[in-house]
RNA sequence: CCAGGGGGCCGGGCAGCCGCGCGUUUCCGCAAGGGAUGCGAGGAAAGUCCGGGCUCCACGAAGUAAGGGUGGCGGGUAACGCCCGCCGUGGGAAACCAUAGGGAAAGUGCCACAGAGAGCAGACCGCCCCGCUGGUCGGGGCAAGGGUGAAAGGGUGCGGUAAGAGCGCACCGGGAGGCUGGCGACAGUCUCCGCACGGCAAACCCCACCCGGAGCAAGGCCAAAUAGGGACUUCGCGCCCCUUCACCGGGGCAGGAACACUUCGUUCCGAGAAGUCCGGGUUGGCUGCUUGAGCAGGGGAGCAAUCCUCCGCCCAGAUGAAUGGCUGCCCCCGCUUCGGCGGGACAGAACCCGGCUUACAGGCCCCCUGGCAUU
RNA sequence: UGGGGUGUAGCCAAGUGGUAAGGCACCGGUUUUUGGUAUCGGCAUUCGCAGGUUCGAUCCCUGCCACCCCAG
C-alpha cells in the first residue's frame, strides 16, 4: 500500500499504460517489494462512487499482483469515469494485459506534463 | 369508486465460497503470525444553516457601548432561528394550507411614471348660483359624478340642498374609554367620538430579549530529529575572596549524592525552578475515541410537543481511510417471439448529540373533506 | 473543519428599489469595382434557481445550486 503523496508523484514518471477502465502506473521502488495505490479523482464522481471504484480496483490487483507484478515496483491504478458499471471480468483482462505490456517495458506516451493552469476553460 | 387534503413508516431478503476493519479469546509464545468468535454506514451518514456538550484561551461580578441575531401568546427542551397548542391575518366550496405577525400621533427618509392634486391636500373634465347679458366671458360655491394611479383623506342607503358635503340619520368599518371571559395573544359587549392625520420599518431607526473567542488538525502524553539557543516575568540564591555602585561572572569552603553499610578516600552536584513568547526541529505513535440529553418494550401524566417511572440491551470507530469478487433462490419494475433478457433510487460515519434544509426508484399503513352509486 | 468571493447577451462587464449602460463578437444596410476601414441600425437577456417583502425586485430578506479562492 502507498501512502505517502511523493511516491505517487514518484509513479507518474514511469511507465504509463492507458485501458477503458483505467490507466496503470509502474514505478521501480528500489526493493521495496510489490507495492500498489489506487487514485480516483473527484471528477469521476461522488464518494460513494469513488469508493466503489477504490474496492474493486483493490481486489483486481489482490488476485493478479502476486502472480503477474513487477518485482519491486510501485503499482499505481487511476480510475477513469467507466470504472464503476464496467464488467468486473473485462477488468481482470485487461489489468493482466497491461501488466504484460509494462513487464515488455512498453508504456504508452506520457501525458505533458506542466501546461499552464487551467483556468477559463477544459 | 372518483377527485382532493393531512400524518406516519420501510428503503430489498435468504444462503454458499474467497477476501477487508476493529474488539474478545486461544496457540508455539519475545514478537511477527495462525485458529475461534462477535460486531461492522444513513434516513438523510449530505449541505454545514442554527443550537448545545466537550477541550483550550481570555475574563473580578454586574452593567454600558459596538457588532450580530430573534420578534403574536402560552407551553416543551440542555438549548435553539426547532417542535407542540392557541390567537390574529390571507387563500380555499371543504378537509386544510400559508404566515419575519412588536412600534408609523420619537424622529429622519422614500412613494417613479401617470395625474389638477401623493402628504397638516387638490380642482383637469365637470355640477350649481349670481352679474353683464349670450360668450372660447367675469365673480363665487361644491367635491357627489368622470378621468389618472398600487394608493385620491371611510363604505352603502335614505334624508337634505341652488348644487353639494358625516351636514343629519341607519347599518357596516375605524378610534378612545369601560365592563365581561381568558394565564395570555385576543375575543365579545356597552358608551362616547361624525372620524384628514395613508403606505413602506425584509429603508435608517426605536423597543424588548439573546450572544466572550476558537475549534478534536481542540487539548494531553511519548519517541525521533534539530538544538542544547534568546527575551521577559515571578520565587529563590549559607559563608569567604577577586571584580563591580549593584546585578552578573570566576575561585574556594560549608552542605548533598554515588561507590552495599561505618570511617577514610575518589568522583559528581554545589543554584536554580516555574510560566509566557520568539527562534529552530518534527510531520511518527499513543490518548481524546466512543456508554450516550443512547435504543427497544411496558405503565403513568398531558389535547399535543414532551416528561416521569420500571425492565431489558450494548449497537462502527477507519486514518491513501474498513463492506469487495463470484454464484444460487425469492421480491419489485420494464421488454417479451412466453424460452428468457435487462434493471433495482438518493447516497458513505470521521469527536458526539438536538434540529433545519436539500436529494430520493419503488412500496405500505392510518385519518379527514367533497362527489357519484347502492343499502 | 473554518472563512471569503462570484453568477447580468456567445465573451468581458456597469448598474444596488421605478422596465438593464458600454466594449468585443455576430447579423443587416450605406460608402467602395471587391475586401478591409468608416458609419447607421439590430440583438427574443425568465439578471444562477425557488419562495417572500413592496404598488413595483437585477437590487431587500430567506432557502437552495454551481464555480472559484484562502487558512490549518
Amino acid at each position: 500500500m502507498i501512502r505517502r503523496r511523493a511516491d505517487f508523484l514518484a509513479a507518474n514518471r514511469g511507465l504509463r499504460v492507458a485501458r477503458p477502465g483505467f490507466v496503470l502506473l509502474a514505478h521501480p521502488n528500489g526493493g521495496q517489494g510489490k507495492r500498489y495505490g489506487i487514485t480516483v479523482t473527484k471528477k469521476v464522481g461522488n464518494a460513494v462512487v469513488r469508493n466503489r471504484i477504490k474496492r474493486r480496483f483493490r481486489e483486481l490487483l489482490r488476485a493478479a499482483l502476486p502472480e503477474h507484478g513487477l518485482p519491486d515496483h510501485d503499482h499505481v491504478l487511476i480510475g477513469r469515469d467507466g470504472g464503476i458499471e464496467r464488467d468486473f471480468a473485462k477488468l481482470r483482462d485487461e489489468l493482466s494485459d497491461a501488466l504484460a505490456r509494462a513487464a515488455a517495458g512498453k508504456g504508452d506516451p506520457r501525458r505533458n506534463p506542466r501546461r499552464g493552469r487551467r483556468k477559463g476553460g477544459r
